[in-house]
DNA sequence: CGGAATCCTATATGATACTG
DNA sequence: CAGTATCATATAGGATTCCG
């Protein structure tokens, strides 16, 4: 089996891996929305119109795996859950910001 | 029917439509071969490993709907064609640097 | 609430043959 | 040489149901 982290490492392109990272329908949004605060399975699922759970919990998964979010589990009742942003996350927002600015 | 231009204004998280440009397993390869110098097809085709005519003629296409590349066409014989990066296409390489030292 | 499992459809990619 | 056309396969995304 490859693990998502061999597979990055090994794209002739380095910039490939990072455009991977983020690649998909809905992780740019989700990333954006952690940005500003943790958030919440529900919550993105409100907030990201025509999304839906399965592709949500799939990139959240592999946000997670790259170590761009990191997934805080407070087990009480009713089970709460928060996705937050890590430094490597944060550390990516400038340069997408710039990115922004180029189209 | 809706072009991609107009997919890239509807996405609601602006660095995405970027992202798009770039997006497949191909494009980012075809784009910095082509930083380098002007390329031609078959010399693609040759540099590329694992890639095929079809995947690479579908990107180099998307690559010149978005004005990231150029094609220009010498009709001589034999048929000389080559793909050069625009202006646009090259103010997107020093965001492309940042974005691999990220990783 | 926060998912995972399953099933299905759509899009991306690939192999190959053919063409101006 | 520089592709296109066609067909096949692989991966991504979506709808729905089920579970702790």
């Amino acid at each position: 089996m490859t693990t998502k982290k061999e597979l990055v490492e090994n794209e002739t392109c380095p910039a490939q891996g990072l455009l991977k990272l983020l690649s998909g329908k809905w992780k740019l949004e989700i990333f954006r929305l952690a940005f500003d605060a943790p958030v919440r399975f529900s919550s993105l699922l409100r907030q990201i119109e025509g999304s839906n759970k399965q592709s949500l919990s799939v990139a959240l998964r592999e946000l997670e795996e790259v170590e761009l979010l990191e997934k805080i589990v407070i087990t009480a009742k009713p089970l709460h859950i928060e996705y937050h942003m890590t430094p490597k996350g944060k550390s990516m927002v400038p340069v997408l910001k710039q990115l922004e600015n180029l189209l």
